[in-house]
DNA sequence: AAAACAAATGCAAACGTTTGCAATAGTTTT
DNA sequence: AAAACTATTGCAAACGTTTGCATTTGTTTT
C-alpha cells in the first residue's frame, strides 16, 4: 500500500541503494538507470520519507524561526514588521532548500536547545528579537548550537547577530526633522532595547551636531506597540501641552499610535509636528499622510541571516552583520 | 557524547523500554522508576529523538500551514490579516502539542500531497485561501490527506471549509452605509474569489432590501490588494467625478488604498464617502479617521481549524465551519 | 584470451525510538 | 508453601533511509 525505497526497488528490480542513489541523482548511477528510477518514483507517487532519512543523516533540512517576544504577546504578535521578517525569512530558507518551522517565545519550553536541537527537530535557530534578558539566547550559543539573532549587531556576542544600522537610523530620521526645522524632537521608545539604545544614540549625535539642547524631558520611554504610543502621546499633551514639535518613532506602529493622538487633537502633521517612523511597512505608505520613516532592508537581512546559519552548518566562520537602512521621505515631515 | 534513550538507560540501570515508557510518563511504570529517570533525563539535557520517534510511530505532530497566494506574491504576502491568521493558528496548534511548519503556494512544489504527507513531513495541512484554481487542494483531497481549508464554507467540497459568513458580512456593511443614508454604494474586490462572491450577495441583499437600484458601474473588481484600490479608485473619479457616496471594501488594506486615494482629494469621510474595510486588522482602529469594518473572528477560526483537522486524525467527523462575524463602528461611516 | 582496470550495483549495518509479548519480581490467596 | 495472581521490567523487532565497502559487470590493455 504504503510506497517506500524497498518496494520501489523490487518494482525497478534493483536494490534500494541504487534508488537511493538514483533518487538523488548520484552519477555514480547509470544515466539510464537513473531515469528509469525517477520516472518510477514520479509515477507511484513516491517521496523520500523524511523520518527514516534524517534519522539516518542526522540532518533535517529544518530551521526553527523563534519570534522572540518581549511585550504583551498580543501586541507586539500583530506588528506587520515582525510577520514581515517570517515572511522574508521562509523565501530566502527555501532557496536554500531549508524548510521553516515556526515557534514563539511564549510558547516554546523554555530550554530551547534542548527542545530544538538534542531532539533533533531542526538544523538550526532563528530567533528574531534580542528580548530584554538572553539567558534563553545564551544557552543555546553555550551549547554550540547552530544559531543567528536578529537584532542589534554593535552587541557583543559569541553569536552573529543580523540588524540594521540602528544608529544611523535614528541620526537620519533625527536629522531630518531637525532639517525640517525641528527644535524640540521627541524620542519615543524604550531604551532598555538593544536596538532602541543604538537608535537613540543616533538622535542624540544629530541632537550634538545641530547644537541642541539634550533635554531629558524629550526622551519618553514606552513599550514598542502603538496603544502605548497612543497613550502616553495623550498624556504628553494633556499634562503638558504640546511641547515638541516633531517625532522619532522607534517603529512604524509607535508612529502610528502617535500619529492617531495628534490627529484627533488636530495637530497638523507634518506643519506642527514632523514625525519619522522607523521599519517601513506596507502601511507607511498608505497613511494620510503618508509616513516617513527609515526603511529597514528585511529581504537583504532574511539572505545574510540564512548565510550566518548555513556557515555555521558548513563549520565556516560567521559575523555579525550590519544592514543598510534608508531614510524614506514621505509626508509626515517637511522637506 | 550524544545524548540517546540507549546511554540513558546504561546510566539508570534499565532498559531502553522502561526508559521511553519513563519518559511518557506511563503508569505501566513504577511511580519511583519514572521519577529517576525523568530526573535524570532533565539532568543530562535530554529530550527524545524526533527522527528516531517520528519513523518508530509514523506521527511527527506537525502541522503544515500553507498561504495559498493568489495575487501577486509581493502584496499579498504582506497582508496583515493573513499574517494574523498564522500567528492564530501557530497558537491553536501549540496547544494542542502540534508545530507549525510554514510554507506557501510559490514555494511549495505543486504536488502538495507527494511532499508534504506522504514524505510524512507533516501530519496533516491546513491551507490558507481557497485560490482561484482548486487544483492542489483537489489533489489533497482526493489521497485523504487531513486537510482543512480557510475560505468559504458555503463552496461544495469533500474537505471542511473553515470561513467567516462572508454574506452575513457583505450584508452588514452595506446596510450600515445605506442607514446611513448612503444611496450609491461601491462594491471594491475580487468577483472570482468564492470569499468575495459572498461578500458581494450579501451587499445586493442589502440593496434589494433597501429599494435601492443595482448599477454594474459600482460593482468594481480589482485585486485584493491596496494599491489596487488606490489606483483604481484615482481612475474612477479622474474618468467619472465622484458617482458614488459610499464603498464596500472586501479587506481593510483594500480600504486602505481607497481611503488614500480620497485623502489626497480632500474628499471627506465619512461626510461624502463613507467606508466599511473587512478583517479588522490592528491598523483599522489606528487610522484617522478609524476604519469601520466587518472583524473576522481569526482565534476562534483557528480554534476550529485545528478541531476539524483533529477530527481527521481520530478518524471523525468532519464538516464544514460558518464564524460568526461583526460589525464594528468607527468613524469612517456616519451613525 | 587473460589481465588490469573502470563502471555500476548490491550487501548489510546503522541512525534512535517504540511496543507487543515474554519474563521476572512481588504480593496475595488457598 | 505452593499456586495464582498482579506489578514491573526487559527482549527484540520494526519503522525507512543512507552509505562504506564489497562485488559484479563491462571495457580496455597486454
Amino acid at each position: 500500500m504504503k510506497m517506500n525505497i524497498v518496494k520501489l526497488a523490487e518494482l525497478a528490480g534493483v536494490s534500494t541503494s541504487t534508488v537511493s542513489r538514483a533518487l538523488k541523482n548520484n552519477p555514480v548511477i547509470k544515466q539510464e538507470t537513473r531515469d528509469r528510477i525517477q520516472s518510477l518514483a514520479k509515477q507511484h507517487n513516491f517521496s523520500v520519507n523524511t523520518a527514516g532519512s534524517r534519522l539516518r543523516t542526522q540532518k533535517t533540512n529544518v530551521v526553527g524561526v523563534i519570534l522572540n517576544l518581549t511585550d504583551n504577546t498580543a501586541q507586539s504578535i500583530s506588528d506587520p514588521f515582525l510577520l514581515k521578517v517570517v515572511g522574508d525569512l521562509n523565501e530566502a530558507l527555501n532557496e536554500q532548500g531549508y524548510e521553516l518551522l515556526l515557534s514563539n517565545s511564549h510558547m516554546a519550553t523554555s530550554d530551547w536547545y534542548n527542545y530544538f536541537i538534542q531532539s533533533s527537530r531542526v538544523d538550526g535557530l532563528i530567533v528574531i528579537g534580542q528580548g530584554k534578558s538572553s539567558v534563553e539566547v545564551d544557552n543555546l550559543a553555550a551549547h554550540n548550537a547552530p544559531l543567528v539573532v536578529w537584532g542589534d549587531p554593535l552587541t557583543q556576542s559569541n553569536y552573529p547577530i543580523v540588524g540594521s544600522n540602528n544608529e544611523l537610523g535614528g541620526y537620519l530620521a533625527t536629522q531630518h526633522l531637525i532639517s525640517g526645522g525641528a527644535k524640540r524632537v521627541l524620542f519615543l521608545g524604550d531604551a532598555e532595547h538593544a536596538e532602541m539604545t543604538q537608535r537613540y544614540k543616533g538622535y542624540q549625535r544629530a541632537l550634538t551636531e545641530a547644537s541642541l539642547p539634550h533635554d531629558p524631558e524629550l526622551v519618553v520611554p514606552i513599550d514598542i506597540t502603538s496603544n502605548s504610543a497612543y497613550n502616553k502621546i495623550n498624556e504628553l499633551i494633556r499634562k503638558q501641552g504640546l511641547f515638541f514639535d516633531a517625532i522619532v518613532a522607534t517603529s512604524d506602529m509607535v508612529a502610528l499610535g502617535a500619529m492617531k493622538a495628534l490627529k484627533e487633537r488636530y495637530i497638523n502633521i507634518p506643519g506642527e509636528v514632523g514625525i519619522v517612523g522607523f521599519d517601513d511597512i506596507v502601511l507607511a505608505e498608505l497613511l494620510h499622510p503618508s509616513l516617513t520613516t527609515i526603511k529597514q532592508d528585511t529581504k537583504t537581512a532574511s539572505k545574510l541571516m540564512v548565510q550566518q546559519l548555513l556557515n555555521q552548518f558548513n563549520e565556516q566562520e560567521t559575523a555579525s552583520q550590519l544592514v543598510d537602512i534608508e531614510l524614506i521621505k514621505r509626508s509626515s515631515t517637511r522637506a
